[in-house]
DNA sequence: CAGGATCCTGTCAGATACTG
DNA sequence: CAGTATCTGACAGGATCCTG
């Protein structure tokens, strides 16, 4: 019973490899916050609200490692880094404003919804 | 600094809440599995491949929690419980499917980047 | 400044057994 | 069939201290 060629029933086709690859918390956030242009480390830290140095640090070398991320280091003292989206990296940005798009548009009536459950049971 | 009504900058913005609510390893696949109409748990477990049934069970209590999905139970010996998608839970399919489409068209580069990345490190 | 190394903790998630 | 309950290991992720 083959549907399509790359079914998200089977677990090995594209879509699942994208989502356990982006499917982490930080991730995607990190990914949006450098949609202006490239960022320091410390600028991201900032930006991604919350965040641990330890994930940033992590995230990024995962990001850099799959390519969606370039790492440059300015030999300077101090020393500064600044962190790119790739050709790769920026064509995911399509698709994750239309996920931001419809978080705008939707998620208060998901909150809403949460709050009928509650009185239900 | 306020860029935009909901930057996805500030910790509490509807992006987040999304990325809260969506962004673990099953409730996207549960969602793409319910787009071809309802489904029995068992149906959803074959099709989600690789699930146990606690985390089915477990996430699709949040889903229907949340709105997303309804879930129906027929009275009958043995049981029958049919999960489906609510007009809220088929919204989102739409850009799922747009992040779907990267990965098909994408995530074949990111090996190759991985590769790369390997062979200099 | 941008991290590396270490320790510590909660939560995720699987396995198993049982039930209406 | 479609769950619930319990136990357990694994690992995500935070806090802290240290360095080129």
């Amino acid at each position: 019973m083959s549907l399509r060629p790359w079914d998200p029933y089977e677990q090995d086709c594209p879509s699942r490899r994208l989502l356990d690859r982006i499917g982490d918390r930080w991730t995607v956030l990190i990914v949006v916050a450098l949609d202006p242009g490239p960022q320091r480390f410390s600028a991201l830290a900032a930006r991604v609200g919350g965040i641990s140095q330890k994930m940033l640090t992590q995230t990024l070398r995962s990001l850099e490692r799959d390519g969606f991320v370039t790492r440059t280091l300015y030999p300077e003292i101090p020393p500064r880094v600044e962190y790119e989206l790739t050709t790769l990296g920026r064509s995911l940005l399509g698709p994750l404003r239309a996920l931001e798009e419809w978080a705008v548009e939707n998620m208060s009536e998901v909150v809403v919804h949460q709050g009928e459950y509650q009185a239900t049971h």
